[in-house]
DNA sequence: GAATAATCGAGACGGTACGTCTCGTCTTTCC
DNA sequence: GGAAAGACGAGACGTACCGTCTCGATTATTC
């Protein structure tokens, strides 16, 4: 059991600057462009005080982003899986090139990711909770009976999220257009 | 009109050696851990010598790959759409598994490609180079008029090499079973 | 006027613990290797602690040094210079030598006071304390006649100690084979 | 045996630049406020090619005075013990206050050697270059059987050396009237 | 005996400098 | 004139300490 804490609270407010001031910069420079220093730097804050509460600079920024995330996830129940799908996808596309360009930072995170093998656990427990959602939007189809037996739920959402995050990655455009296309390619694969 | 070359030829010895020394270390050490020092060093090259035929270590390792890749890709015109599928993503995924390590590199300079935009633009002709494959295996089924009327084949492509990366930059398994499973869901998502 | 103070008193027992893991952690590793929280860690004792009542390691240091020394400071007068000498350098180098490691310590002090000029002023008090013993030897020595007319007892003050702090900054034996050797060059060069 | 070097050779340029940035710097702030950085940013020049030559700031910093310092030393035979030593105590003291500030940049590496004993070493190696000179003008009285027998050469070095780095480190003013003073005591020592 | 004050251990904070690492370029010598 | 060797400028990284600030608990004094 926890003996009580005792010293100095961690600074909410350091803490708060830290991921206001990498969002920032993230936004004008892009990820590879941002540095540790400029973060302190912007944040008005020690370089310690973020290696003390996270690992590495991608922690940060990893927590910057689920922070913004946390308001753009949409599930909405219609009763019908297109809408629904579409609905998400849109929403989850609008996200992504929306004012705080979370599309480039989630960029700048898979590379980390390849690149720092302790990173990449934790990004994976980012990624596993956005798959969730999107999972659970097909339980439900499954559930209704829409969905022919058999069908591999995880496969579908590899796919989804596959053709998101490839389109992403290779920097070509993710509108709602898309978002409608997949969401009709889905329905039908799993009719 | 090219005056005939003059000096030392371009060595041939030197350019497979680094190839070779980039994809043992590669294998070894996984793409964020290999320097260009490195593989001068194991080639028993001069830097300069790689900085003279490939703008970046990335391209380097991106020729390297290429070299490899050439044998894997497999398009065998069944005359049916899911058992052409099947095959190619079979052999694509167990290039990836083997012995090269194919994986792994292709992670690496998917990264690479995130953090360097001119790197990005020839990692993407690579990219484009592999798509036009699996493009051509289903248009042989749009021409056999196995795919409904207005259905997206570049969607299609997309959530099939995206399902792919998406599995393969997550650090999940990627084999035989998995191939089938796309290629079903793709062929009922055309129907 | 001082209105009788209120609150908690300074607690004697953390001062002792400071000055004690000071000596400790100098005699373990040396003035160089010896941090403000390991001081703080092994006595036991909040880092503002120290901080209160000392302003800088060093006059931490200083400190526990004086404590120490006082007690090893010799001066008998026994009529003669060169014998009153003789014991005083002795004394005093056998202090340097001994189990507290007092020399160890005052290099690290005096090094210091290269770097601080504001703990050079404090320091300086200390030396002008020891300087002042032998000053006086000397002094009897003028005031029995035996020390030529114009002779400068600041300079042969100077010799003696520069060439024991000399010898000690660059680490070389201090013994009482210098001390007599020293006592005598001293004693012929004020005849 | 050395097979003859191959590569680019050390750059005299940069060396140069080094040494002379860290004159400048050590005369403009003091030896504890100069840093690598600086030093490296003032020659224009990359911290590594610092660290490729030298093992740490003191290192550089004791280059940079020997190389001004090789010019500063005296030695004149005049067949008079006295008024040689005067000669050379005046012309060492006027180096360290003139316009190079050796006295400081010394007191700066006296302290670095108390806390880095790797540096310690090599310090001790320049020091005893310049006891060398002082021994072999006594030495010279001694072959002209100036000096009582069994007078202590090395004792006498470390006083008169020692005399100046006390009033050096203590920063106290170190002048020809005080060359003079040790000069006559040191001569008066070995009658 | 409650209110007020100052100290205490703990430990987070902003900041500075360090020494290392890797990149891509430049220079020298050899073939 | 290409190639190997290797030094170079640049600049980010993560660590180590410093001296300060904040917290809640613990004494002392004063009312």
């Amino acid at each position: 059991m926890d003996r009580p804490r005792v010293g100095r609270k961690r600074s909410e407010e350091s803490k708060m600057a830290i991921l206001a001031a990498s969002l920032e910069l993230l936004r004008e420079r892009g990820y590879g462009k941002v540095t540790v220093d400029a973060i302190a730097e912007r944040a008005g804050v020690g370089k310690q005080t973020m290696y003390r509460w996270w690992p590495s600079k991608a922690d940060v920024v990893l927590e910057a982003l689920t922070e913004t995330a946390r308001t753009s996830i949409l599930d909405r129940d219609s009763g019908d899986l297109e809408s629904d799908l579409r609905a998400f996808l849109t929403a989850t596309f609008r996200a992504l090139n929306g004012p705080q360009a979370l599309g480039v930072v989630m960029r700048g995170l898979m590379a980390e990711a390849q690149l720092d093998p302790e990173f990449a656990v934790r990004f994976g427990e980012y990624i596993a909770w956005r798959r969730a959602v999107l999972s659970s939007i097909v339980q439900r189809a499954v559930e209704r009976g829409d969905v022919a037996k058999g069908t591999s739920i995880e496969a579908l959402v590899d796919m989804l999220f596959g053709a998101m995050w490839y389109r992403l990655l290779l920097d070509r455009p993710i509108g709602p257009k898309f978002a409608a296309t997949l969401a009709d390619l889905a329905t039908r694969a799993v009719r």
